[in-house]
DNA sequence: CTCACACGTGAACGATCGTTCAAACGTTGT
DNA sequence: ACAACGTTTGAACGATCGTTCACGTGTGAG
């Protein structure tokens, strides 16, 4: 039953069968994988802080916030706006951009309390 | 002073000044950035998933549960390990990976919550 | 000691990501 | 109409990431 590819020793099968019902579909872990790469890149987690600071902002004030070109900036923005993460409010010939929702500003929060753990200890090995 | 490169359109400067001070310092942004690519992998968000369901587990059984070969799922813990995501408690040849704390499950909780509300309605924000 | 085992490591390949450049789009003025 | 402006897009380059393969390390058994 076990759909292994390859014969792995294992030291405690019935750990390694509940662990296997327990775990989230792939579909869930693909969604969180993405969502946590959007917020691995430097640039656009600049791009969000901007916007938590900042509230609504458009793209050139937003780039020059952030140190990043326009292009740059739009580039980052969007896949920011696919996955739901900013939202995009048309105003004439200027695009303001805000926070889609708060779970951002949690992750956010959150991530900074984990790395202030770090700090302390962090060449450990 | 300021650290203009380009000479970018402003809309609102008090409001870019304001937000570029607020701004937080690169290092953290860049430790932010490394957190969250470690759960940027489908991979590694198996491991910990496997994690948080046994509780402490060998690298051949977490490699079993997780799908991956005991070569893959060392250099993924490797990683983990030195930002401490996870800790290693050796027993003989055999080495047990556990959580190094909670604030990884809530990252956990809070994406998926977000991935949730992706296609779901939302209102206020 | 010698062997088998669980784990760790280093190098390299292929894939993916982020940036830049150049161009285009729609809008606002003259 | 034209030109200027803010924004968006596509392609391509360089860099980084994750996987695999082969070998090395240290432990426990015979």
């Amino acid at each position: 039953m076990t759909a292994d590819s390859c014969a792995l020793p294992v030291v405690d099968a019935s750990r390694v069968e509940t662990v296997r019902r327990a775990m989230p579909a792939p579909e869930t872990v693909e969604d969180l994988a993405q969502i946590f790469g959007l917020l691995a890149d430097p640039g656009r987690l600049r791009l969000i802080a901007a916007l938590l600071e900042g509230g609504e902002m458009c793209v050139c004030d937003l780039a020059a916030a952030t140190g990043h070109s326009m292009s740059a900036a739009s580039h980052a923005l969007r896949l920011l706006r696919v996955h739901n993460v900013v939202k995009v409010r048309r105003a004439g010939r200027m695009a303001y951009y805000r926070l889609a929702d708060s779970h951002v500003r949690l992750l956010f929060d959150l991530a900074i309390t984990h790395i202030g753990h770090e700090d302390k200890d962090r060449d450990n090995g």
